[in-house]
DNA sequence: TTGATAGGCAAGCCACCACTTGCCTATGGT
DNA sequence: ACCATAGGCAAGTGGTGGCTTGCCTATCAA
């Protein structure tokens, strides 16, 4: 179901959060807040950063593994080929529902 | 400027234009209208048809061209490679801003 | 010229989404 | 035990996006 992956796709505070995931994975929901506030100038709360992730991660962008009181937010980028591989078939019979 | 696409694609009735157009390229309005109502069992007016397709249009990813009275839409690919390989980049030091 | 077809413009309505606010739970240190 | 840190839950609010409604313009056929 691709459809959530778009969804997340939607919002450019989400696409910030991938890009931080991108340079530095496994991090924290606070180490997130932080890079994001201060190099690309985000002021967004944590609440809002937590919920972004819950979609990015109901999405299958990202995965997440506890650790004590830690919980760390793993990038996941499969999704990512398939949903524009829908439109990148030129002449493919299989379109696959 | 891929944020015009992300947005594009986040509705399910533009992807789904976007799968008629890569059946069938240089449709009419009226001719994906159509086939939305009929194959997809789409119940979408003109009009909102004919504003999903100016979003389209303005992130890139449909081209139009008019001919007497009919107005033809042409898929456009390129802007659907880049905007994921945004994130697809595991080692590479090009980030490229 | 008249009528029909193909499309455009603009205002209004409604639902969803992002964000806030406030409070709560759990783990770790001392 | 205590307090601080890391995170979660839930209700409320504002703004944006998708859709409708109504009317308008342009091209083609008779």
């Amino acid at each position: 179901m691709p459809d959530d992956v778009f969804k997340a796709l939607a919002d450019p505070t989400r696409r910030k959060i991938l890009d931080e995931l991108t340079e530095r994975n496994g991090q924290t929901l606070f180490e997130i807040c932080a890079r994001l506030t201060t190099k690309h100038g985000l002021g967004s709360s944590r609440q809002a950063i937590s919920q972004h992730l819950a979609v990015l991660e109901a999405a299958g962008l990202v995965r997440t593994r506890r650790q004590g009181r830690y919980k760390f937010h793993d990038l996941t980028t499969e999704p990512l080929e398939q949903i524009v591989s829908r439109w990148l078939k030129p002449d493919a019979p299989e379109t696959g529902k």
